[in-house]
DNA sequence: CTAGCTTGTGGAGACCTCTCCACAACAATA
DNA sequence: TATTGTTGTGGAGAGGTCTCCACAAGCTAG
């Protein structure tokens, strides 16, 4: 049974980061429990980790990020919806530094958290299109395109679009021409 | 006039460092200080940030690697080099952690460092090579493939092959087959 | 209404990175 | 050797993430 006054701390801390994070981006752990009146051990028992809330936080944001997906690819190949979908996400990580860091950490973690897997969703779907008309390797993993993904977030801004670049021309089916010599 | 104490203080905290590391990876500044014997002031000044530090300390390690780049070229085709010292390169990243974490950091800060040229001069030479065979696209950038390697180290370990051979046909030069619509 | 049990709470505390500055140690000069 | 810059020092402290647990609140059942 959920205690009644549990719930109501989770809401109102919901709605304190979401404020805080607005104004500031790298609002800290401590301060978003005291605006939202909890001590830390109830931020840390509804959102184990800054990963989990943020991931929280931003759902909607993300939400709309996914759903733009069936219309990019009703309006261009799949090859450039992919690309239009991922310079959209990552600009949206540049915008929102926090999200950045929740969707790449460094170990993985974030796995299974409610907006990963969505994130996940959508590029698997992106890829599956290009499977199918044969312009996207078969062997093509969203799990790897969202890692690499973070590489671009990291990376200075006006080196995306090129990087990007790189990893679509990747992502062609191989044809085996300048074979790798084994050895 | 560089005091004689001074010099003496930033060996003990190299030695210590490098010691510590050693044994524990992801050993903490403070316990560097302490174990050298100075304060955290003293340890800030001569290593501005713990990358800094760190870098310094693996200086060898990387020189070492940098150093397989000339061997790897005469023995192999310029991809097949590119591959097999990346694999190197993300597995010395992998066993020292902190390694990993100097070399492929949120921003762009390292750049300059005493380790951090080095790595970009091998990658550098690794891709020439490659541009001068015709084996790697003109446009290849060093600092942009650092940065996707830094996220084959930050992904799962059995990923990294797969995501390397990803990257490594990205860099292959372009046929304009499969083209991109526009819009 | 109260007793008892379960669930949830706050904030102290462990440990982190990094900054700041009154003071200590050296070097140069008289 | 004494004096006086200069350069370097240690550790307190600001502010972070996250854990732990004695205690408080809410919820049944009598």
């Amino acid at each position: 049974m959920v205690r009644s006054d549990a719930r109501e701390n989770r809401s109102r801390i919901l709605a304190a980061a979401r404020q805080a994070f607005a104004e500031d981006d790298d609002t800290s752990m401590n301060r978003i429990a005291q605006l939202a009146g909890v001590g830390a051990g109830t931020l840390y028992r509804n959102y184990p980790s800054r990963e989990a809330l943020i991931l929280d936080i931003y759902q909607d944001e993300v939400g709309r990020l996914v759903a733009t997906v069936a219309e990019l690819l009703t309006a261009f190949a799949p090859r450039e919806a992919l690309r239009r979908w991922t310079v959209a996400l990552v600009d949206a990580m540049r915008k929102k530094h926090a999200l950045g860091a929740a969707l790449s950490p460094d170990a993985h973690k974030s796995m299974a958290e409610r907006s990963y897997g969505p994130v996940i969703a959508a590029i698997a779907e992106l890829l599956e299109a290009g499977k199918r008309d044969g312009s996207i390797r078969a062997d093509a993993e969203p799990v790897d395109f969202l890692q690499l993904t973070g590489a671009l977030w990291r990376a200075a801004p006006d080196r995306s679009e090129p990087m990007l670049a790189l990893i679509l021309d990747g992502l062609r089916v191989q044809t085996e021409n300048s074979p790798l010599p084994v050895d």
